[in-house]
DNA sequence: GGATATCTACCGACTAGTTGGTCGGTCGTC
DNA sequence: GACGACCGACCAACTAGTCGGTAGATATCC
């Protein structure tokens, strides 16, 4: 069982690498904020590349997690899609973990170890794969109608929804321009 | 006049940049690059984020240089957004520069120094005011069509580049992928 | 049930190496 | 002789990571 420290390590991390990249957070930084020892955190995650893993690992099980919840519970394939564009708005809004983890490391890949890399892509692959099979049902069911398939669109609308993070963070952290960035490209798919 | 090592130090420091963004590069991997005394950066530049800063500023310098050759010899729109999203299919293709140095540090933005900050978010600024030129005049006379209007035409453009620039690399630096989420963006534009 | 061994969580103190940055000084040129 | 370009040596602060050790819980053996 996850003990409280190694938790609070690992959502302190997260919220460092969220605000900071990979390379700009450290062990000190840790330290200070969940007031343990340096060492601790060596004795919860050996290196630093292995804590960032953790890190990334836990997040793709929560998107996942995200994502069969809204498979299972929200048949329509437009909601769908409203789901995961709208969870992004409202974390901007709240300011809370605004900017997706695995596209902040992304922009960092060729700097970052070879498990954390492939942590991230890992993401990638998972997340167009969700996303591909909501908009593949939304096409064959008339919920969503697109002049590309289902893949291409699905890799069209997180690089938008992507792109919008990164303006919105440029503007200091404004949702509204996310969302007028990102509605639309929703709207082309819902039609 | 800018001396030779002047611009070598730049150059260098562009490419670390873009390769590794604002935090994982360092007076010492310059120093290396060009051969030259860490000490002599410093010269050039007292402190890092003046050395980032001057970065910035010179590729704010070209962009605007490339965005008003093209305002000036390519009449049509439609040509002109091509020109903007082929540049940087180009630049992944030939993995010279593979990465919208602005878009990596606007990932960054939260740790970095404000002066460099301001500098990413005034090329943003300036890139969108170019392309929403480019969009409201090929609206105008018809070369381009959209149901939005000519700013957040251009927003979700380059939303959607610095999008796709994020998916290329993490597939490696793979320019068809980048290409296949850009050119229906474009394609949406150009009708 | 009491002594003993083991394990996990944790810590202070340390290390070797790196960070951005300073200093005094040397060289060649105008 | 002033000036810009440049350098080696240095600095304090920080980096990830190591080490030996402690406190407390849990298990093991007699």
């Amino acid at each position: 069982m996850a003990s409280d420290t190694y938790t609070r390590i690992l959502d302190t991390a997260q919220a460092l690498i969220v605000s900071r990249g990979y390379n700009a957070f450290s062990y000190a930084d840790i330290s200070a904020v969940v007031g343990v020892g340096k060492a601790t955190i060596h004795h919860h995650f050996p290196g630093k590349a292995d804590l960032a893993v953790a890190v990334i690992a836990r997040y793709r099980q929560a998107t996942e997690d995200g994502m069969g919840a809204m498979a299972a519970h929200e048949p329509r394939a437009d909601r769908r899609l409203a789901g995961y564009v709208g969870f992004w708005e409202q974390c901007i809004r709240d300011n809370n973990a605004p900017f997706c983890i695995a596209a902040l490391l992304a922009a960092e890949m060729p700097s970052l170890p070879p498990e954390v890399a492939a942590q991230v892509k890992a993401h990638f692959d998972e997340l167009i794969a969700r996303l591909t099979g909501f908009i593949d049902e939304g096409l064959k069911n008339g919920e969503l109608t697109s002049t590309e398939d289902a893949e291409r669109s699905a890799r069209i609308l997180v690089a938008t929804v992507h792109g919008a993070m990164l303006a919105a963070r440029v503007a200091g952290g404004d949702a509204e321009l996310y969302a007028s960035i990102t509605q639309p490209a929703l709207k082309r798919l819902t039609g």
